[in-house]
DNA sequence: CTGAAAGCGCTTACAG
DNA sequence: CTGAAAGCGCTTACAG
């Protein structure tokens, strides 16, 4: 059974492909009321649903918005973050596809060959050689939203992740603090890098002792030895600064087996805002990031972009991120 | 600057179209060497890259196999398999990419408008109405890998779940049994649906006591109550299977708040084996799911339905869920 | 208000 | 071994 086309809906209505093209793309305004239901009595007759390829062909733009997903590890943040920009985006007329970056560069190149983005998007810097093929299509692109990108693409502020964990710990009257990185794919180290030098900073802007980098693996022995190495240190480190909350909640578990008290012998501050992060004992300090704003920011980038008469750049704004204070840092009666 | 096409190629090589299509789509046996060298030197003379659009639509046929992600929580091991099943379709020579599944089904049928799959995958059933357009276009479908489908879809025995949750903690003596779910998402219950049948009906066949099924949100509060419902209980509670590992944990630390026990007073097994199981305390049981399997089952799949002629559909032979004992049903000695 | 026609960038029988 | 030509399913000036 051959596919349905314009042709065909164009026969069954009596009328030209123009005046169905129109109607299919609601562009009717200058055609008579009889007419447009006439024709779309045969769309629905027929079941008539468009070619999105010969769609694109002949109009010659795509309306297809391609994410190159990062391989960090699941979160949920970063699930309503795509869910947001989907919605920002199919509401503006666009379809929002998300594919895994393929580890091999060569790969990434390959891609582009059975799909075709009017827009690609993506959470890390685009090499060159990865941008290549894509200027040479005519393909604009919106990278580095997470770290590395220009100023107007960035849509999280990871630096100030990191000041908003030191300058908490700060304010708590902490002094020798300590980062915790674990140990992290290549998508992951630009963004630790960028909250860890936050931290460094801050730390040194707010006069404290330098910051002791750790790297903490999430493995219950490295915390374990970690948790001791800190506590052992002299002067002591007081305070931790987790890369993330799952790495923080490892911290907190290694303290309590060693029988160091969080937060008196050891304050600890994730990142994340995991739900967890309520439910374990003591609950957990973290920061949360403002990705609702960080969404909306990127698809009306997205839209300036790939639109660029219609659409004005936005202007960059970002809530910073808030921190959010329990009892790892403040004590059980907080 | 215009995009360089096929023509400009030929002409740049003083070739047909024909000819450098055959050296683009690596059927050039019958060129000769002298012939497709020169048809190469002049694509990368020119920056040349192929339209995916035109070739969809000049061939027929689309290589874009688009996944719809379950609006579920984040998880690693979904990620795992998305990057799996990106890496087994892309060496099939078919890109993959994923797209949320928007709230509203009307929204769903709209997507087709701009983006043209071989074939779309849905971890949920697609009903009949968002299968309606893709049945006119010609679009083959997999859906209901993970419930809902038919059984050469499905590629996650949910069921297997709970049975292997069930058979666990009756190896271990327990014969009065809670089943634990979160308040969830339209997409999770069909999940915890069939996990939880195959916990009570593995009860059953072990002649144990009817299942108590409690929903119980990730919530603290919520699980302090559940727990004491249960240990309050005539007879006793004396093993929960939860949904998920997060609930899991959420139970763990409300047992550990109230003073119970666990296992002795209550043990506790998830599901998902998540790497902060082995590192809460007591660290927590769970059953972990093969997904690597899943994944390349599901690409056969895929394979099979877009190119039938090529690939048999392959069978459907899933490893049973693993049981990962630790500490949280077997006790601190394990 | 409506339609014939050109063209988007490719692929693929088919003829030579 | 190579190419002219038709055609994939649309859109869009343009003419009427």
């Amino acid at each position: 059974m051959r596919r349905v086309t314009l042709k065909d809906v164009a026969a069954a209505a009596g009328v030209s492909a123009t005046t169905v093209s129109f109607v299919v793309n609601g562009r009717a305004d200058h055609i008579p009321e009889s007419t447009r239901h006439r024709v779309e009595q045969a769309i629905a007759d027929l079941g008539y649903v468009p070619s999105a390829r010969g769609r694109a062909l002949a109009s010659g733009r795509s309306r297809v918005v391609v994410c190159v997903s990062p391989a960090g590890p699941a979160a949920d943040v970063i699930e309503q973050f795509k869910r947001d920009l989907s919605h920002s985006l199919m509401t503006a007329g666009f379809t929002c596809v998300f594919l895994e970056r393929p580890s091999d560069g060569d790969q990434f190149i390959q891609l582009w060959r059975h799909i075709d983005p009017a827009c690609v998007v993506s959470w890390d810097a685009l090499d060159p050689k990865e941008l290549l093929p894509l200027e040479r299509a005519g393909v604009p692109t919106v990278a580095g939203l997470i770290t590395g990108g220009t100023d107007t693409d960035r849509a999280v502020d990871q630096e100030a992740v990191g000041r908003a964990q030191v300058e908490h710990l700060a304010d708590l009257g902490h002094r020798h603090i300590a980062y915790a990185m674990p140990v992290m794919t290549r998508e992951e180290e630009s963004t630790a890098r960028a909250r860890r030098s936050g931290a460094i900073e801050t730390a040194r802007e707010r006069g404290l002792a330098e910051v002791t980098v750790s790297t903490v693996d999430i493995d219950a022995d490295q915390a374990r030895i970690a948790v001791q190495s800190w506590t052992r240190a002299r002067p002591r480190i007081t305070a931790v600064a987790a890369y993330g909350d799952v790495q923080a909640i490892t911290i907190l578990e290694a303290s309590r087996r060693l029988g160091v008290g969080v937060p008196d012998d050891l304050a600890i501050i994730g990142v994340d805002d995991l739900p967890l992060g309520e439910l374990v004992f003591p609950t957990l300090s973290s920061v949360s990031l403002d990705l609702h704003a960080a969404a909306a920011h990127v698809a009306a980038r997205i839209l300036a972009v790939v639109e660029p008469s219609t659409n004005a750049t936005p202007p960059m704004e970002q809530r910073p991120p808030r921190v959010m204070a329990r009892e790892s840092t403040l004590g059980a009666d907080a």
